[in-house]
DNA sequence: ATCTGCTCTGCAACCGGTTGCAAAACGCTT
DNA sequence: AAGCGTTTTGCAACCGGTTGCAGAGCAGAT
């Protein structure tokens, strides 16, 4: 059916390693042949099959692409960055769907099967076991909104969720919130508890305000508009960090559908700085994540992990900013 | 390093073939070699390379997912269930972005290359000769969101866009609107086509009514924001049926922040009920298609197609109905 | 013409599996 | 115990490639 190395092989009267050298770079192989094997391989429309290739040089360019969030639609942006990215560098993403899996084993059997050259977990709230046990398991890996360590077992590209809490709690005392909120995504998530951990730093530096905190189910509206919800019911703070745009855009719609303003009887802001918290809708102030930087630096960290396999991991975290929009008052 | 066939057979002392009739459905082996090599297996950790195996079987459960419009929510759902689907059935996504992207024959090489089981179009601004273009190329595929034919060339499974688009301008006439707009996604996409002309055949059966359509660039909110910001600077109509939900956001957000409100000023209707048209913020009176149905359809022809490859193509369409919120006035 | 050193080439083995085939092993019957 | 039909097994070839190695071919020097 498919044309094989042994058709073109035979058409240009040459022996298999012939055409095998032909299309491998830097093999020795003279003008002639190249030129006969080349024309043979047009003629056929011949193409070497790439899992076939990956038998014996162990590359298969198959990268696992591990994501456990489908409802924010910062993660289509994460999908697009990286499936150019890989694509642009002859890789090409195999794509995991882990919502509601809490088992590595299974994930990485199966990626193990398929002999991919590395995997990017693109989760912040997936715990960092995940990402380790792929390294145990022998596979190079980086883990894109990780959580940051010191001494880090995994390669981790993000951000620095601590310094963000910071950021945002000290942006609401700038504005003269008295009584400041965070309203996180998942209570396990790693980014969640680190942004918390930040804020009430922040916090604990200013003696006369007064923080609470309370987590959504996911990072999800729906999750965000639950928990604001549950929040107007009670002892509501005046100002809130969301733990992402897409939760705030929950909370935003539970506010408005209570008959309360923003900014003016409750502000809000969020952090990632997706596409949509630009629509004058929802004109959202949040702290700006360069997704683009982080995800083009996870690629390159995982082409250098498939290159030079023994490399110790490392983090890299990019600098965000606050982008002032509509939901905080003015200073 | 990894453990293979051999390590195994050697271990359970017994011949290779042993080792991978135990791992192949249906294969002849008794109970007792069985158990050995299950042992072995279990011991050393084996589990059988799916790309090896695919050289001989020619199966590697790859499905090819390709995809062109990384700015619509709506696919963050369809990838999130193409990828469950497509998992519980032992399959796997080779995710290919398709942006911007007019030649099929790249792709197809590429995915040639990696001899994926078969090929899952998802987009419904790709023309039909993309997804031709692989069947002549002897790649099972399934074009999901494409233009409906009596005798297709290809397996089609999606909607009928053209009675959408009678069904929208009905509905519009129903309410009252005497001038209306149909604001399509792009001009070469088969979807905005067929909805324009189920729309303006709706249109010529009612004589008072007056019709105008115009295009975005995209299926996107910024095309949908530029083109109504367009539409609102001359001979506007009285109400909009736009293309989809996005591009109908896109619209909204322009209306809004012109000083106009909906659905006093302006009427719009959208189409595909995405997530967030319920969003209380959005509120959108919309065409809800059967998104889960159409991708499990979607993949149960696949599968089906890899079993059989000459299968006769066929279409398979879903039926829309009109969910009612704030974005009409009501009857 | 011979030698030297280099570049090319093909053979054959290998990557990690599957599978047709013939022989071996098994369970029953007689 | 021999004969029979079924399973089960291992051998060897194959899937579509790559690659170490030894020898062939070639150009230039002597």
């Amino acid at each position: 059916m498919a044309v094989t190395l042994k058709h073109v092989a035979e058409r240009a009267g040459v022996s298999r390693s012939a055409v095998s050298r032909t299309f491998t770079e830097g093999a020795s192989v003279s003008a002639k042949t190249r030129r006969k094997v080349e024309q043979a391989a047009e003629e056929l429309g011949y193409h070497p099959n790439i899992l076939a290739r990956g038998l014996t040089t162990r590359r298969t360019k198959l990268i696992g692409l591990v994501a456990d969030n489908f409802h924010n639609p910062i993660f289509l942006q994460v999908f697009d960055l990286f499936t150019r990215g890989l694509q642009e560098r002859g890789l090409r993403p195999l794509l995991v769907n882990l919502s509601g899996e809490t088992e590595a084993a299974g994930p990485i059997r199966m990626l193990q099967q398929y002999s991919v050259d590395g995997v990017i977990v693109a989760s912040s709230t997936l715990p960092p076991l995940f990402a380790h046990a792929f390294r145990q398991a022998g596979v190079p890996v980086v883990h894109t909104f990780g959580r940051h360590t010191d001494a880090p077992k995994v390669n981790i590209v993000g951000i620095d969720n601590r310094s963000c809490g910071r950021m945002a709690a000290e942006t609401l005392v700038e504005r003269g919130y008295r009584h400041i909120g965070f309203m996180g995504g998942p209570e396990g998530a790693t980014s969640s508890q680190d942004r918390l951990a930040g804020f009430l730093e922040e916090v604990a530096r200013h003696p006369g305000i007064r923080a609470s905190y309370s987590f959504g189910d996911a990072y999800s509206f729906d999750a965000g508009r639950k928990e604001m919800n549950r929040l107007l019911g009670g002892d509501r703070a005046e100002a809130y960090f969301c733990g992402d745009d897409v939760l705030s855009i929950g909370a935003l719609s539970a506010i408005e559908s209570c008959g309360l303003s923003v900014p003016d009887d409750i502000g809000i802001i969020g952090l990632n700085d997706m596409e949509m918290a630009g629509w004058e809708y929802v004109d959202l102030t949040t702290i700006h994540q360069p997704i683009r930087q982080i995800i083009n630096s996870s690629i390159e960290l995982i082409v250098a992990m498939v290159e030079e396999r023994d490399r110790e991991p490392e983090t890299r975290l990019f600098r965000c900013h606050i982008i002032e929009r509509g939901t905080l008052r003015p200073l």
